[in-house]
This record gives structure tokens, C-alpha cells and sequence, in this order.
DNA sequence: TAGATTGTTAATCGATTAACAATC
DNA sequence: TAGATTGTTAATCGATTAACAATC
């Protein structure tokens, strides 16, 4: 406001940001990577907002919670705005990930190319399981879940998924925040009960395939 | 208003509901199911409330939405309500779903138990890769997607699965649409471009792991 | 009956959209 | 310069919360 040169403005913001900002702001990051892949220089609100389904205005409110990254007249160059939400999104820095169970969906998870490309890597794989922990899974190291605070702290792992059925999953999730892990990515179908200070974000399978369904079923016309 | 004792409101709503609503709506299912599991017969807006987070208010607008389910007094019998949420989601029936992708993330969802237990049964899978389609996955029956087509309508498929890579996915997921499909889930971490009259639901698992890691990053105290 | 808890209305809060001066 | 597009303020819209009469 003083200094209107002044671009992006770096690090953790003061002013709650909604969830559902930040949300919008991972479809930004990979809306503008696919265009630097198309070989697009720049890009804009506009059509930004049109391939995501938001308006314009939307774009810009949201960008304008963290700074100035635009160029009126011109729009938003991409190599400029990608670092950008990275560094907001806290993805500037490649982020050591734990993976605990090894059963399907685990698996899945260690061998998921998407993860390294936006800045996390899967360093250990737990189970309880010893017949699972007899070699690496795809080149990621598995130990036993009894060993997860030792390799938390080693490994300088800060984020931790869930993968294990759903009975086990209170229980992992509360090693693993014992174990020091800041955040944690439960893929199992039960609503964890943790401190207030650890993050967590849930995917439910079901729930989203219900989402789906409840969609089809209430769409005008057609019950 | 008139019949008060007219209780839930059956099949499709009428006001348009929040998609924030039908989130919510999939969390009380599956806590009144946990609560089953847990022996308790009834339940209330409070205790509901507390185990995900909201406040009793909240769930008591978010149910009557679509109706009147609870007992001034008493709260909500679980196996009265859980039959009510699973109508209004459309899933008291079994949804035949399709799955198009046979690699990690595709198999794992052909094991994965969830969805049987609510109401989604995968009845067929999908791959261009012959190697993938020799034989049976999870005992569902493997097909080359150029059979896509003649599958889904056999079968009378309406929700596909979309576990193929970035590159893949707009292909198919206009196949799927093309075949008849009437929502897709998509995992690949694309926006799909699809007539409106297609539901969608996607889930990044790469996004996931963003959220995530803004939330450490921007906790109260801990830059 | 007294106590508990609903469904619903009104009040508050927050998020989205529209509009436009600033500016590249 | 004229045209395009930003950042931002004000207006609108929608969702959440508080409060309470109705009622089990």
C-alpha cells in the first residue's frame, strides 16, 4: 500500500486465510504448470478462473491475500507466479514423508509419481506386518511400527500418511504424533481425535464416490 | 409445516444444498456408523457436533435440509438415521462403478473394502496395456478400454474412476462420458473439460499433501 | 413434571462478485 | 496512445451461529 513495487510477500501470512483458499490455490499452481508445459509465458485471471470454473474476480482475491503477483495490462507471468504459491504453499522445500501400511493403498502411495513432482518424498514405509517389511517397496524403506519414533526423528520426518485399515488408524495416528510428526494425511475412514497443533487433512474414498453419487442422483432432471 | 408428523423428506431435494452440506452429511454417516459399532442407540447434534468439529447448530441445520429426523428431547436414533443419510446420498442402493487405470493406485481401489461396505461395487476394470488385462484383479473382470463402451452399457455403469496418468485422463474421461457414464471420480491431477451434465469429484493426492503442508507452515507460532 | 434436545427463525459473520481507478 | 488487466473497495450473496418456542 506504501510501497506499491513491492512484489509477493513471502512466508506465513498474518490474516486467516479461508481453507478453501488455499484449496484454490493448489488448482492455481497446477493449472499454471501445465501451462508452462503448453509453452505459456503468461497467463491471466480470466483464464485462469475459466478452466477451474471460478470468475476472474476470484483469482485475483485470492492471489491478493498473499501479494502482488500480477501485471496489469499484462497478467501473471508463470515462471514468476509458480515459485510463488509454492513458497506459500510451503512447497519451495522437498518435505520427507512417512507412509504407515503397507497394504494396497500404501503401496499405491510409495510408488505415486505425483508426490516428488510437488515437493514431497516418501522416506519410510511402517507396518506391523513382518512378512511386508522384507524388502524395500518401490526403493522406499520399511521398518516396523514399533520403530517409527527412532526413524521419525532421523529422518527429520515431519509429515506422516495413514494408510492402515480403519481400526488401526487412531492408534497410528497417535505414534505418530507422539513420534513428533506435525501434520497428518489420514486415508482411513474414521475422524481422528488428535491435539489441536497437528494438521490434519482426511481422504475418504467412500466419501468422495458418495459426493459423486449424491451429485447423479440430484441432478435437475433425473432421479 | 402442515403435517408435523411427517418425518424425512425421501429423494431429491428440491432447494439447492451447499456441496459443504453433503460433505458433512457423508461424516455423520460415518460416525452414526462407528457409533453402531459402538453399541449406542441414540445420538445428538452435540455429541455428533463434537466428534467432527462443528457445532450442534450446524448439524441440526445441515439435517434439516432434507427433513425431520431427530426427537426434541432424545437427538437421533443411528438406525433410523443412518438409513435416511444413505437415501438422500443415493447410496441405499449399490452403485456398479468402473475402474480405468490397472496401475498402483488403479489396483488398490480394485482392493479396496470401503467401497463395498458403501454401496459401491467395482464391477470392471480398464487398461490399454495387454500385460495388465491377463487375468482378474481382486476378482474384477479386466477389459482393453476400447471395450469401454459396450462394458459400461452391459453392465449398467454411471460412476467411473479415473486412476490413469495426467496425460491419459481428459482421453478418457471423455470416453467414459462418451459410454454413458453419468459422474466420474478422478484421480489423475488434471481439470477435466466435460459437459455440465457430467458430475465430477476429484481428489489430488499431490494437493492433499499441500494443504497439508500450508497448515504446518502456517501455524500459529512455528514459521 | 422437569429436563433435554429438536427444528427453525433471526442475527451475525464470512466469502464471492461487481465495479473501477491505477497502471503496464 | 489505446487496450488490457491488475489490485482493491464496496455491494451482494450465502453460510454459520445463537436463541428459543415447541415437544418428546
Amino acid at each position: 500500500m506504501d510501497d506499491a513495487k513491492e512484489k509477493s510477500t513471502q512466508q506465513p501470512v498474518d490474516v486467516q486465510v479461508p481453507a478453501a483458499v488455499v484449496s484454490r490455490l493448489s488448482l492455481y499452481l497446477r493449472e499454471l504448470q501445465e501451462l508452462v508445459r503448453a509453452g505459456q509465458e503468461t497467463t491471466n485471471s480470466t483464464q485462469l478462473g475459466k478452466k477451474l470454473g471460478f470468475t476472474d474476480a476470484q483469482v485475483r482475491k485470492d492471489l491478493a491475500y498473499f501479494g502482488q503477483f500480477g501485471y496489469p495490462g499484462i497478467g501473471y507471468r508463470c515462471e514468476e507466479l509458480i515459485p510463488a504459491i509454492k513458497r506459500i504453499l510451503g512447497t519451495d522445500r522437498s518435505w520427507p514423508v512417512a507412509v504407515v501400511g503397507l497394504g494396497n493403498l500404501g503401496r499405491a502411495l510409495l510408488g505415486y509419481r505425483g508426490f516428488d513432482e510437488q515437493g514431497f518424498r516418501v522416506v519410510a514405509a511402517f507396518d506391523v506386518d513382518p512378512d511386508q517389511l522384507q524388502q524395500d517397496v518401490d526403493s522406499v524403506e520399511t521398518f516396523h511400527l514399533d520403530r517409527l519414533s527412532e526413524v521419525v526423528k532421523e529422518k527429520a520426518i515431519r509429515l506422516g500418511i495413514i494408510a492402515v485399515p480403519a481400526a488401526a488408524a487412531q492408534e497410528v495416528a497417535t505414534k505418530l504424533v507422539d513420534a513428533g510428526v506435525d501434520g497428518v494425511l489420514n486415508f482411513a475412514p474414521v475422524t481422528l481425535a488428535l491435539p489441536d497443533h497437528v494438521s490434519r487433512v482426511g481422504v475418504d474414498l467412500a466419501i468422495e464416490l458418495e459426493q459423486l453419487s449424491f451429485a447423479v442422483v440430484n441432478r435437475p432432471e433425473n432421479p
